[in-house]
DNA sequence: ACGGAGCTCCTAAGAAAATAGTTTGCAACA
DNA sequence: TGTTGCAAACTATTTTCTTAGGAGCTCCGT
């Protein structure tokens, strides 16, 4: 049996589902569907069952307008990053944040405007580096 | 039906065992299985199938040594942080590693010395940031 | 009032993941 | 040589994930 999850994090599907919600800020079983289904052709009521359970594991609200539901994100998308990078950090980078940034920095496609990017961030984070 | 996972991302409990075998290079089931056993019990049967799954997956190899296995890690585990990362950054950052950096900073619980790290090792590879 | 359209809810089937029991094979030794 | 002990292989069971069908409710048009 699998172990309790603790239903922080999302499977793979929810967490596509949850992108949707978030871009759009949410809508009808409809809506999203028509989202969904650029990428990937799926039943009406699949998409239904899902929102369902992420509404169960509170990942979602629902809240009924006209006849049906309209879905918004429960959380917002900052927080789950973190959520998941705090969990990746743990079981991967020995809860050390700054062994995942090493990994980020040498990987050859990031490139260096985007590496720039991530300095300005600490910076900013940290106050004046030269002086 | 679940979609055909690529087979380059562990499970939960994979990545358990691949960390042990990472931090100690490996060994025999029985020697994987005391250091699991010091945070969780499992049954050695266990062990054995999951072992055996992920050497058909491709993160383990195994030689036979007296009458045991061993097993020993067939990918290093920086390769494997940087396959997740970029999963990660694909999946939930919108290809942005920058984004991701930029909630890893705003974590309260990351310190000033950890973000220190991290901009030394940003400075590194992109050469001198002052001058 | 009735039928259809559209919606949610219930249920289930099938794959993958997780755990572990049973069987088999082999080697050491009494 | 027969038994024991340990290891892998095979098989089974349970849970979770993913997808979807079908029942049943509600509203609208005729």
């Amino acid at each position: 049996m699998r172990r309790k999850q603790e239903k922080t994090l999302l499977t793979e599907v929810e967490l596509e589902f949850m992108n949707v919600v978030w871009e759009t800020g949410g809508g009808t079983v409809r809506d999203i569907l028509a989202q969904l289904n650029k990428v990937q052709e799926r039943a009406y009521t699949s998409v239904a069952t899902v929102l369902k359970i992420m509404e169960q594991k509170g990942f979602l609200t629902s809240e009924r307008a006209e006849r049906a539901l309209v879905y918004r994100p429960a959380i917002p998308k900052a927080d789950y990053q973190k959520t998941t990078l705090k969990n990746l950090s743990s079981k991967l980078f020995n809860d050390t944040p700054a062994a995942l940034v090493a990994r980020l920095v040498d990987d050859e496609d990031v490139t260096n405007e985007m590496l720039e990017e991530m300095r300005a961030l600490l910076d900013e984070r940290l106050g004046d580096h030269g002086t």
